[in-house]
DNA sequence: AAAGATTGAGAGGTCAATCTTA
DNA sequence: TAAGATTGACCTCTCAATCTTT
C-alpha cells in the first residue's frame, strides 16, 4: 500500500542521486551525509559518537571506516579531544567545505528533479510533517 | 526539508523491521522481497530478469547471489526454461510459501507499528498517490 | 553480435572482540 | 568496570568479464 510506494520511491530517488554524483565525478552520497553535519556544527567538528547519531544510514562501526576514507581524501581530519583522551573529533577541512559546495547543487538537483517535482507544495509540507512523526514513534521493543 | 524526513523515516522503519525479523529468528527483509513476487506470479515462478525488475532494492547481479542463498535454504529452486535454454526460473517451493506465511505477520506488524500508525488514513492515501508519481518520473538522464 | 545469467575481484558494511582512557 | 572508538573476521553488494544460447 503506502509502504510499497515509499520503498519504491526511496530506491528510485537514491539511484538517481548516486548516478548524478557519479556522473559529475563526485563521491557517493554517504560522504555528503558525513560532511554536512560537520559543517553545521559549532566548530565545524563533532565527536565520532555525535556524528554517528546524525548519519542515520550507517552504524557506528561503518562510520569509523567511512571517516577513514574521507580523511584519506583530505576532506576532514581527526583531532583529539582536550578533556577526554578516549574520544576523537572529526573536523572539516577547507577542502571538505569546498567539496560540500560542489556536491550540494548536484544532490539538490537530483532530489528536486525526481522527488520534489513529483510533489505539490502542499503535499511536500504534509509529507514532511507526517514522516517526522514516524521518526519519533516509540521504541516498541518488546522482543518476541 | 521533506526529503530529509523521508530519508530518516526510511532508515528508522527499516531498522525496526530487520530487528523484528531477527528477533523472531526469521531471514532478512530482502528474502521477503524475493519470495513475494514469486508467490504472486502465474506459476509461482519468474525468470531471473523479471524477478530483478520486481526487487527494486538490489541489482541483477546481487539478486543472483541472493537467490543462491535462498535456494540453499530450500525456499525456492531454479528451473530451466523450456524454449530458451539461456534463461532460468526461480520457482517457489512449499517451504518458501510456508516461510512467507511466517514472515508476513512480523513484517506487517513492524511496518504497522512504526510507519502506518504514525499516519492518518487520509495521509496514507495521499502519500501513496504522491510517491507513486515519484517512481514514474521521467528518466532525465542527460549526463553532465 | 547480442541477450540471459553467473562469477572473480574488490569495495563497503556489520558483529564481536580489542585497546585505551575514565 | 564501563565508555569511546577502532580493528579482525566475515558477509553481501557492485563492476567488469565470462559462459552459454539465440
Amino acid at each position: 500500500v503506502a509502504w510499497r510506494s515509499f520503498l519504491n520511491a526511496h530506491a528510485v530517488v537514491l539511484d538517481r542521486v548516486e548516478a548524478a554524483l557519479s556522473a559529475a565525478s563526485l563521491p557517493p552520497l554517504a560522504w555528503y551525509h558525513v560532511l554536512w553535519p560537520l559543517y553545521r556544527a559549532p566548530e565545524r567538528r563533532l565527536r565520532m559518537g555525535e556524528l554517528a547519531d546524525e548519519v542515520v544510514t550507517i552504524g557506528r562501526t561503518g562510520l569509523s571506516r567511512l571517516v577513514d576514507r574521507i580523511e584519506a581524501a583530505g576532506l576532514l581530519r581527526r583531532e583529539s579531544v582536550a578533556d577526554d583522551r578516549r574520544g576523537s573529533y572529526a573536523a572539516l577541512t577547507p577542502a571538505g567545505v569546498e567539496m560540500l559546495r560542489r556536491m550540494w547543487p548536484v544532490y539538490a538537483r537530483a532530489v528536486g528533479d525526481t522527488f520534489v517535482s513529483a510533489l505539490g507544495e502542499e503535499e511536500a509540507r504534509l509529507l514532511a510533517e507526517a514522516l517526522g512523526r514516524v521518526a519519533k514513534s516509540p521504541d516498541a521493543l518488546q522482543l518476541l
